[in-house]
Parts: structure tokens; sequence; C-alpha cells
DNA sequence: GCGACAG
DNA sequence: ATCTTGTCGC
């Protein structure tokens, strides 16, 4: 069930104002709930730059979970694909600029996670539509929002503990959470993608949560997307 | 009109 | 996001 016509992965090109009326379309088909199948694999996603912006690199990686009493994180796929960039970076259309690279990416994967960790807003978005939102309503897979900073909204100081959260405000509504993943670094901001709920979201984080500030999912991802010596690179 | 502003 | 060396910490 697509949510837009396959064509526009092609033409993808959108004036800014179409965008914002694309997703204040779009957003009210985010589903806030759960509905997800049992979790057996869980994907991150992140999307890089080469040549100085002119070649977008969308990274993938799975991870098998298993939730043992010292829960079983283990790569067991990843995947780069490359293609022109296409828009630039507009705040608040970021989807519009990463989303075509990150389906072309899930194309070529083999396994089905049942679970995806984006890294950027779900709902906590302006009109509701951040890029895990569209990635999951486009590819009809649950999906969390893991973002490194706020794009809107309003919270209280984050505790300085690991672990300590606060809820993410915005025009009289909750949408998402600010938590502390590590002691006195950089809160992430987790916002429910599509399919998830946000107390299920959060939990998911914080369980793939390592050593790091990012979540296994996401920093793999982040990796595979941003590094200079990324397979293929020249 | 003046700031704010995912990656 | 990307451009970049060393440096502090587990």
């Amino acid at each position: 069930m697509p949510v837009l016509p396959p064509k526009m992965l092609h033409d993808w090109n959108l004036s800014p104002k179409d965008a914002i009326a694309l997703q204040k379309q779009l957003a009210p088909r985010v589903e806030p709930g759960d509905r997800i199948a049992p979790v057996r694999h869980i994907a991150g996603v992140d999307i890089g730059f080469e040549d100085g912006g002119a070649t977008t690199r969308a990274a993938v990686v799975v991870l098998r979970w298993e939730p043992t009493s010292a829960p079983v994180l283990e790569v067991v796929e990843q995947v780069v694909y490359r293609e022109p960039t296409r828009m630039p970076y507009v705040p608040g259309l970021l989807s519009f600029r990463e989303t075509p690279a990150a389906l072309g990416a899930f194309a070529r994967l083999a396994t089905v996670p049942e679970l995806v960790m984006v890294d950027g807003q779900g709902i906590a978005h302006p009109r509701r539509l951040g890029v895990a939102s569209l990635l999951g309503l486009w590819l009809d897979v649950p999906t969390i929002g893991v973002a490194k900073s706020r794009l809107c909204g309003r919270h209280a100081d984050v505790g300085e503990a690991r672990g300590d959260s606060t809820p993410l405000e915005d025009k009289g509504e909750t949408i998402g959470t600010v938590l502390r993943s590590r002691t006195r670094v950089k809160p992430l901001y987790v916002s429910t993608g599509h399919r998830v709920s946000q107390a299920t979201a959060l939990e998911w984080v914080v369980r793939c949560l390592h050593r790091t500030k990012l979540p296994e999912p996401t920093r793999l991802a982040d990796r595979l997307a941003s590094r200079r010596d990324a397979p293929g690179r020249r």
C-alpha cells in the first residue's frame, strides 16, 4: 500500500510549498500506537554525503536481537547505497532530501527488520512528520526517531545521570522524550516514527544503548554513512 | 519583523 | 551534514 505514487521516487522534486502540503496530508496517517511484530531484527538508518554534498550515501545496518539477561545485538547485514543528491537541506524538510536514498538502501536489503531506528525526528516535527515517520509510512514498518538535537518543542532541563529523561512538548502535546543516554553528554531526542508508541520507543532506545551516546543500530549506521573509508569510497 | 532551525 | 589534529578518557 504505497503512500505516494512510485513514480515520485524518480521525480521526487517538490517545491518547499508542495513538500509542506504533502507533510500535512500524510501526518494523519502516522500510527502513534504499538503495532509491532515480535522483534527479531532491528535496523538502524543514517545518511551521509560525499563529493562536497553531490552524492548522498544511505547506510542501513541490521542487528539480530536476542532478549536474554544479557541482550544480544549482533550485526547480520549492512547495505550502503549511493545516488545523486536531489535536494538541499531545509529545516523541516529533511525527509525529502534523505528518504529517497534510504528507500534505495532498504530495497537492497535481504533481511526484513521488525523495527527501524532512524537518525532524525519522528513526530517531534513542526507538522508531525519527520524523516522517521515518512520512512515508516512508506515502508509500512515500525520506526523510531532518534535525533541528536532538537527541531521543535520545549522541555525542562534533563537530569545529568544516564537514563534520565523529560518530555518534549509542543503546542500543548507531548511529541517525544529527551533522553540522557550518557552522563554529561548532550541528550537524545526520541520520538514515535510510525506504529510505535512513545513509551515503547523509549524502551527500545534504552535497550539498545551500549556504552555510547547513540543506541547501537543508529551508531553503526552513522558510522557506515559517515566514515571517509566507507566501502566503495575512492 | 525577529529568532529558531533534524542532518 | 562536511571540512580537520590533537587530545582527554574509559
